[in-house]
DNA sequence: CTAATCTGTAATGATTAGTATTACAGTACG
DNA sequence: CGTACTGTAATACTAATCATTACAGATTAG
């Protein structure tokens, strides 16, 4: 799995610590100690999704669109991550029955898993991985 | 996540499909589609961990050491993939609310959907997956 | 109107993770 | 002995991830 999913979620926090301005994503990328062109990269699939607002521009960038407690990991995982459990299995073999149906077989098996993953993500929201980063100063 | 957790599954089901005698790592291999010598790093963990047996020279190979019922998803996750869900974040600044605290926050969550997972994964066992191979041939 | 400051995105290059391959030592058997 | 295996290290290849460059478009300040 590539890092989408928690720049995302950091982005996410840091907006929103910062709910009355605009933030460039210089500064988020400084925040999360990668380059801003990933930043907006991801910010622009959150973007897509309505959970934010982007301004170009001077004194532009990019700011909470949703209240916090409506947007949960879940929802993050889904736009940035979905299906990314699951390994690639290479072609398996046909002639044997274990590789003619291994393949199915785990996908079923991973599907099942994101989908349990999912109820768990789903009572993480924005708000309380805020609350989190907030505890320990 | 590498797939050496779904190539440790398969491993398992063939050899729990020939239960009276050795199959050599060039059968698995086979099966999989994939380099003997990989299947050989896999086996050789789950030989480590008490699920297989191993014989060298003529006639050798590997073979069941439990029951199939013995043997769970988790158990296979813990020992192939423990830690894989978890992304690397990059350091981030540690002199942003934000940065300093978020890799703390991600780790306790990552932690817990790998917990989450677990208890799903466990109530699949190696009889299972093999049950459902043998479902559609 | 022009320069400065942003987003948006494509394209390229670098780095790392994953995998295949080669090589060879060690074990068992006939 | 030679053959057929496991066990493992070392190297090479490939694919995924990420950084960087480049530049077009939007917005604002001066």
């Amino acid at each position: 799995m590539n890092s989408d999913f928690t720049l995302a979620i950091h982005s996410l926090t840091f907006l929103a610590l910062q709910p009355d301005r605009m933030s460039t994503s210089d500064a988020i990328s400084e925040s999360a100690g990668v380059h801003p062109v990933r930043i907006r990269k991801v910010l622009s699939l959150l973007k897509k999704h309505g959970f934010i607002k982007s301004k170009e521009g001077t004194g532009g960038g990019f700011i909470f669109a949703l209240d916090l407690c409506e947007v949960n990991l879940w929802d993050i995982y889904k736009i940035t991550s979905e299906g990314a459990l699951q390994p690639k299995c290479p072609e398996s073999n046909e002639k044997c029955i274990v590789g003619a149906n291994m393949q199915r077989v785990l996908c079923s098996i991973f599907l099942g898993v994101e989908e349990h993953m999912g109820e768990y993500l789903k009572d993480y929201t924005i708000k309380e991985v805020v609350d989190l980063v907030n505890k320990r100063q």
